[in-house]
DNA sequence: ACAGCCGATTGACTCAGATCAAATTTGAGT
DNA sequence: ACTCAAATTTGATCTGAGTCAATCGGCTGT
């Protein structure tokens, strides 16, 4: 879907009350160099459904996400996507080589990124190696998630798959929510499916199946782990 | 297979033949740091099927690949088998958050690595923004290789997988042997299925396949691209 | 309350790729 | 050259997940 309508709030002193400031690339900044970043950066709002950035693009920009959930996806030439990951607030986007942002990103429900120019960014980086350092951690990381997602795709089963994916997702949740059976699924089964390199129909499947064997209740915006331990030996193969 | 027969250097000046000394992360020092960070460093010899690391031990080392081809793999419990990518010279190996690995690599065919002590190497970056810049940008480039691989993984076909296999293997080759339709394949036809997520069968009869089409040849240690334009088209699906 | 729509579920059937089972080729050691 | 073991290829069959095709259910707007 095309951006409609995105509303940009004008620039101030709003790191105090960021959600994120401990969590993100911000929490390698002191106070002082926070004060100086606040000005780098614009909370920038998107609808349900707005494409944030997409793959073909020019990067002009580094994102931080704050409120809200977006998947991460690229698409091949007939249609076909793989979703690569789902960003949730904290998580920084916008890395790459090549001067193009290599995957498409849009909002799952409502919104809101901290929006930095490239050039500013860059520049205010240059002097700040602890920055440079939280970045490449952050990289290190999605690098490892994403080997995890390579044996996950490549070598496992639907229902492995399916368990897998219930307990990651919940794990995600810990610093947000925290530890909880009743998980909340803000994406579609298709976004889901295209996570997982699944169809709908398997996913959805599934996890009727997994309801029937008492294993997970199916609730509204999302599902509650009845018997996380054998959710465990599902995913564990 | 265990390591048997390691064979170490004795430490000195060798970075000035170093054959990757121009690609790797050595490519972000001038001369003088070069002639300290060889200390560091000490050239190590592994054979045929030898393991360098091994997923769940702890990090001590890093790891500058400089002749051979690794196969770096994830096992599951149940020994299935997903392999993340394969290292050449000029690869980086070792960068971490959790202070240990999180795959496996050994050795196809004989292979030489420089290898660096975990403190020593952390210490030598500490004040060179210049080299982790350098190791920020090999991870972002697999972080962008690692999601390609998705895509893969989770929505091609078992003919567009070997396609896209033989174009991205005959690319990786590119750098150190130059352009050919003659395109060596060191690992086993085991490994390219444990990178496709296939079996070996179906990786055999996808290149018996192609041999018949006329699209390929299969020669000794390898393949020859005989119509590379329809390999593009099988792989650009 | 009702109509219409979109996402999700369910069922019937198909098929790509896995599995099982031999050959066949390759290669290292004698 | 000869033997044995391992890797690869080939064939026959099976099956997990995909495809095609209805429903079903829950919102939204009237």
């Amino acid at each position: 879907m095309k951006p409609s309508v995105v509303t940009i709030e004008p620039n101030g002193h709003f790191c105090d009350d960021c959600a994120v400031r401990g969590a993100a690339v911000c929490s390698s900044l002191d106070a002082a160099e926070l004060r100086e970043f606040e000005h780098l950066g614009r909370r920038v709002h998107f609808g349900s459904g707005e494409t944030v950035f997409s793959e073909e693009e020019i990067t002009t920009s580094f994102y931080n996400v704050l409120e809200g959930v977006m998947r991460l996806y690229k698409l091949l030439p007939d249609g076909r996507r793989q979703i690569v990951g789902f960003a949730l607030p904290g998580d920084f986007l916008g890395m790459n080589l090549s001067g193009r942002h290599n995957f498409s990103a849009d909002a799952i429900g409502a919104v809101t990124v901290c929006q930095f120019a490239k050039a500013s960014f860059s520049r205010f980086i240059e002097d700040r190696p602890q920055l440079l350092r939280r970045i490449n951690e952050l990289a290190i990381r999605e690098l490892s998630q994403a080997r995890d997602h390579m044996v996950l795709l490549g070598r496992r089963s639907a229902d492995e798959k399916v368990a897998t994916f219930l307990l990651g997702w919940r794990e995600r949740l810990v610093t947000l929510k925290g530890l909880s059976d009743t998980v909340s699924l803000p994406m579609s089964r298709q976004d889901i499916a295209d996570y997982l390199g699944l169809t709908i129909e398997t996913v959805s499947r599934t996890f009727t199946k997994l309801e029937r064997q008492g294993v997970i209740e199916i609730i509204h915006g999302g599902i509650s782990l009845l018997d996380p331990a054998r959710v465990e030996a599902m995913a564990a193969a």
